[in-house]
DNA sequence: TATTGTTATACTCTATAACTATA
DNA sequence: TATAGTTATAGAGTATAACAATA
């Protein structure tokens, strides 16, 4: 009746109405935590990340690896040098196509990335631990369906 | 029965099963899209978010208003230089106390937030469209509920 | 003496271009 | 000629330190 205006044009939004800032302090916190986590491992977040593909086989070379991983070629030259020169990781040319380098987890380096996975699971299921039972896995499938919704 | 391993420790995550991964490319995909239809208004997400706490009133100086936003008070300055050269906002010393600068949008400024703002909202709208009527707000919920949870 | 805004400087991260070795 | 890895260089973004005005 009154103020018909209140309803046309809404209000200033608060900060936390709007997604990009939830998606983003979300990501920010939860890399905090888990970077926190994997210090003592002498790795962080995004070490893990590369392991992970490296674990998974998910690469073929560098590049691939730096394609999976949305970063430069010429970035993950000093990321893999870093992790080569503590022994977790090894490079040696591809026998295909010895322009190649195949990137393969040391022993201690696996075990090392098992262990990190564990500590960064942790930390996930302590950031979720508020959503419940199921709601973990419903966050996890939003976040997917629209990824997948909007990929182009 | 038989390799027992495979459910005690669990097979490499894949990259989509990863929080942080999914909470990181949704932002990233979000505020891709949010700058490009911003392009037209000449300002970025990150400038929108500065002009909502201003519009909301959330911010007594620039001091403030780098904290709310999570940045450093000195990378503050630019970013009012440029929107203050562009008409958007004012800075005037405050009559309480002369050292703090209180900033508020001009006419046009406030024109323009309203409609990068409604802008803004009909690109969230899109990005969440998979996830049906009450997703959308669901998965808002469910990053409030973890990130008033993680809060330190 | 402490604080706000500002400037200058340094540092980090990433991208661009050029080089080598292989194909 | 083209590609994978590497290196060197430059650019954007951000943080650190110092300065002027005000409290």
């Amino acid at each position: 009746m009154s103020s018909p205006d209140r309803s046309t044009r809404p209000v200033v939004r608060a900060h936390d109405d709007v997604l990009g800032y939830l998606l983003k302090h979300a990501h920010f916190a939860l890399e905090e935590r888990t970077d926190a986590a994997l210090a003592p491992f002498g790795i962080t977040s995004r070490d893990l990340g590369a392991l992970r593909v490296i674990a998974g086989g998910g690469a073929r070379s560098q590049q691939d690896l730096a394609g999976v991983l949305g970063v430069d070629r010429t970035s993950m030259v000093a990321l893999l040098d870093i992790l080569e020169r503590a022994g977790v990781l090894a490079r040696r040319p591809s026998e295909q196509d010895r322009r190649r380098n195949v990137v393969e987890l040391t022993d201690t380096g696996r075990e090392l990335f098992f262990q990190a996975e564990r500590a960064a699971l942790t930390v996930e299921q302590d950031f979720t631990s508020a959503l419940g039972a199921n709601g973990a896995s419903e966050l996890r499938g939003a976040l997917r369906a629209m990824l997948a919704a909007t990929a182009h």
